[in-house]
DNA sequence: CGGTTAGTTGACGCTCTTCAATTCCGGTGG
DNA sequence: CCACCGGAATTGAAGAGCGTCAACTAACCG
C-alpha cells in the first residue's frame, strides 16, 4: 500500500482500456509497466492494486486508477463505461438474439454465457464471461445481436452503451485499438474452442474447458491450481462442448477415475494440474498476450 | 458506367474503409449509401462499381474510390494498405503460428485458409479466406502470431504492416472503428463455424460451409446461386468440417445422390439451392450486416 | 509409361447419442 | 418432523454416426 508514488504517467492507455476490457490483462499490462518503471512479480502487482488513488465508481476502475494516473478526459471517458450499474437475477437474458439496440456489459460479479439456438432447438455456447469480462460487443457493432447472453447466476454488471463506445472513440482514439486487441482476444479464445470441438476427443475437450476456466479466474482472482468454484451445470458443459449432457457425465467420471479433475457440488478440483494440462494438450498461449502491440 | 456523379461525398470513412477489410461489404456499404442519395440494386450497384474516378493501385481501392471521395489524408491512408503487393505460390506459408512480427494482408486474388496444428499433428481450419478478405489481423495485434494461414492457390495480396494499421488509426480514428467492426464480423463467421461443428451433422456442416462459401463469394463476383469454382480439395474440407476425409467423400456422395449439391472437379453447383438452404438451416444473417453503426 | 496426388468404396469397430430408469438433493408445504 | 416435488446427476443398454484401415481408380505431370 503506497509504496508506489501515485504520480506514474504512462503515455500508453491502450494497454489500460484493454484491461479495462479484459481483467485478466491487469497482469500483463503490470508487466509490461515494470519494463522501465516498476519491477512489479505477479505477488506484489496485486497489493499494488490495492492502492487507492482517485476515487472511482467500480472495482474495475479502482483497480486501474491505482497504477496509472490518467488524463482528465481519460478518466471521464473510462468513468462513463461504468456509469450505469444493473443487476440480473440467474437465467435472465441479458442479450437477445435478433433484437435491435442492444447494450454491452462489464462483467463486475457473476457468470453468464452466449450461445446461439438452431431451428431444431439445440443450443450451442460459445463462451462463458466470468468476472471482468466484457460481453455483448458485437451486438453493439452490429445494429442487431447475432448472438444471446444469458446469466447463469445472479449477476452484477456495468452497462456500456453503444453512445459510450463510440464516443470515447472519438474522444480518445487509443480506446479503439485497445478494444480492437480486447475483441481479438475473444476471438482467439472462439478459435480455441472450434479447435476443441473440432480436433479433439470428449475426455480432451473437457479437460481443456476446465483448465481455460481455471486459468482465467485465476487472474481475477476466483480460483488457483488447486481448482475453482464453479456454478455450470453437466448441461451447460454439454452445449458448450457440442456433447449430450449424459455423456458429459461420463466423461467427468472418466477424468475423475482417472485422477486428474473432480467436479461435483459447484466444485472444481484439480487432482493432478500437471497431468490434466499434459492430457489435455493445454497451451495457455492463447490467453497469456503479453499486451497490445505498443509503438 | 458514369450515370452517377463522381463528386458525391459521404463523411462516413468508417463503412469505406471497413469495405476494404471486407469487400463484401461494399453491397451493403452501398445499400446504405443509397439511403439519402442514390438508389441502387445489386445489378446497379455492381456496374456502379465498375466506374473508374481516381487513378489507384489495387482493384480494392479503384473499387472504393468509383463511388466515393475520399480527403486527400484519407486517400493517403488508405493507399498504404495497398503499396507492398506482393504474391504468393500456393502451399506457401503466409503466416506462421508462434512467429514474431508477422505482417496482414488484404487478399486480391486466389484463396488462403487459416488453421491451428495440435501436438498430435491434427489440424483445425477455422476459416477460408477469398478475395478482399483482411488476413492475419490478429497476428499484428497480438505480438506473435495465433495461427497460421497457408495459401491455397497461387496469391496476390497487399501487405499490410503493423506499422500502417497504428498509424492509419492515429490518422483517420474512423479507420479504427471499421476495423474492429470487421474483426467482430471475422468473429461472428467463426462463431458460426463453431455452431456449425458443435451442433450440426456432418451433412449440413458440409451444406452450410458451401452455402456460405458461395454468399461470401457473390457478394466479390466469384459465383451465384447456380454455383461457383473451388479450389479446395476434400482434405481441406475435412479439417474444416472436423471430418475424415474418408468422410467427407461420403457426405458429398449423399449430398450429391440427393440432388442437393455437386462438389466436382474444382466446381460446386448448387443442384437445389433452397432446398440446400432449408437443409442447411442457413441463415445469411452473420454475412448480411448492414454496415457498421454510424451516428 | 511410371509416379504422385486426389478421390472412391467396403468392412469393421469405436465414440458418442438416445432412451429410459434411478438416485440424489435442496426446497416447500403440511 | 416427514412427504412431496423438481431439477440435476447417474447409470445401463442399444444403436447410429463417424473414424480407421485398406484397397482401388482417376487425373495429372513429367
Amino acid at each position: 500500500m503506497g509504496q508506489v508514488a501515485p504520480t506514474i504517467r504512462w503515455p500508453e492507455l491502450v494497454a489500460i482500456i484493454g484491461a479495462i476490457c479484459y481483467t485478466r490483462l491487469i497482469q500483463s499490462s503490470v508487466r509490461h509497466f515494470s519494463f522501465g518503471y516498476l519491477t512489479l512479480g505477479t505477488t506484489r502487482c496485486r497489493s499494488f492494486l490495492k492502492v487507492d488513488i482517485l476515487p472511482a465508481n467500480s472495482p474495475l476502475t479502482r483497480k486501474l486508477s491505482a497504477f496509472v494516473t490518467l488524463s482528465d478526459v481519460d478518466v471521464e471517458t473510462l468513468a462513463r463505461f461504468h456509469q450505469r450499474r444493473r443487476t440480473f437475477l440467474s437465467g435472465h437474458e441479458m442479450i437477445n438474439h435478433g433484437e435491435r439496440n442492444q447494450s454491452a456489459f462489464i462483467l463486475a460479479k457473476g457468470w453468464a454465457f452466449s450461445y446461439k439456438i438452431l431451428p431444431n432447438g439445440e443450443r450451442q455456447i460459445v463462451d462463458f464471461q466470468i468476472p471482468g469480462d466484457f460481453l455483448g460487443l458485437r451486438s453493439i457493432l452490429f445494429r442487431t445481436a447475432d448472438h444471446s447472453v444469458e446469466a447463469v447466476t445472479d449477476i452484477e454488471a456495468s452497462e456500456v452503451l453503444a453512445s459510450d463506445i463510440f464516443d470515447g472513440f472519438s474522444r480518445a482514439p487509443r480506446l479503439a485499438t485497445a478494444v480492437l486487441w480486447a475483441a481479438s482476444r475473444d476471438e482467439a479464445m472462439v478459435v480455441e474452442h472450434l479447435v476443441n470441438l473440432g480436433r479433439r476427443s470428449a475426455e480432451e475437450r473437457m479437460a481443456h474447458l476446465l483448465l481455460e476456466l481455471g486459468a482465467r479466474l485465476k487472474l481475477v482472482g476466483g480460483g488457483d491450481r488447486t481448482g475453482f468454484d464453479c456454478p455450470l451445470t453437466q448441461y451447460h458443459l454439454a452445449d458448450a462442448l457440442g456433447l449430450s449432457a449424459v455423456h458429459v457425465n461420463r466423461v467427468l467420471r472418466l477424468l475423475r477415475e482417472e485422477g486428474l479433475v473432480t467436479f461435483r457440488k459447484g466444485r472444481v478440483v484439480f487432482d493432478n494440474f500437471e497431468r490434466l494440462k499434459e492430457f489435455a494438450c493445454f497451451d495457455t498461449e492463447y490467453l497469456d498476450q503479453e499486451g497490445p502491440l505498443l509503438r
